[in-house]
DNA sequence: TTTTTATATTGCAATATTACAATTAATATT
DNA sequence: AATATTAATTGTAATATTGCAATATAAAAA
């Protein structure tokens, strides 16, 4: 095996697996970082501002592109790519949902 | 090639990675949605309300474990594990950060 | 003490990810 | 039109992940 079971869990939880695994590497975080940082979302220097080579950048955007994580394309020969907004607001949602259930939670141990 | 280039990245970066790797899975979305269901720690039922095998939910529980997300250990022949509450309030604070930072932003595109 | 129960570890096959050189595609510039 | 620029795509090697059968470990129950 090697494939991921993801028929077996919910839509819900697949969605959540989706979203943090795109964040699941520091180059992404990285893109991600960058792309708040800059006011304008034509980000051509995304190559420049990373210790990687530009195919490898491109393969980077395509993942959190696919998760929905960023949004955009390219413009002219300038690519134009800016944050989804709903997609971090879900986990912002999700993790503050984990939080206050757990506030919640009576502990026995741990 | 094909190993990640930690050394790269800030620390920060490398964490929020790290955290979000180990969520980026829905058996392992459906382990803290358990932990977070089920009141007490002991939590030796997982397996059966996974469609996984044992050693694969294990092996998930020791990711999970070794991203801090997760604390505990056997406790006798039952294991003892419950959500790290400063792993999940460190992802809300990032993406809670990502989401204002976000609102105060001009787009002139997407 | 033997057996059962619960979880971890090992080994392995299948698949996915990471990274990059080389190339392609497409727009800009000259 | 020819050249330069920018980013995507392709191909490929190295590494990591996923999943499980088999086995090991260790405590509880008989």
């Amino acid at each position: 095996m090697g494939a991921t079971k993801t028929d077996h869990f919910t839509d819900k939880q697949n969605t959540i697996a989706t979203l943090a695994k795109a964040i699941g590497h520091p180059a992404r975080v990285a893109i991600i970082e960058y792309l708040m940082k800059v006011d304008s979302c034509i980000c051509g220097d995304i190559v420049n501002e990373l210790p990687l080579a530009q195919p490898t950048v491109s393969q980077h955007l395509k993942e959190l592109k696919n998760a929905g994580l960023i949004k955009g394309d390219i413009e002219g020969n300038t690519i134009c790519y800016c944050i989804d907004e709903k997609a971090i607001e879900k986990l912002q949602n999700y993790f503050g949902y984990i939080s206050t259930k757990l506030i919640n939670k009576k502990k026995d141990c741990c």
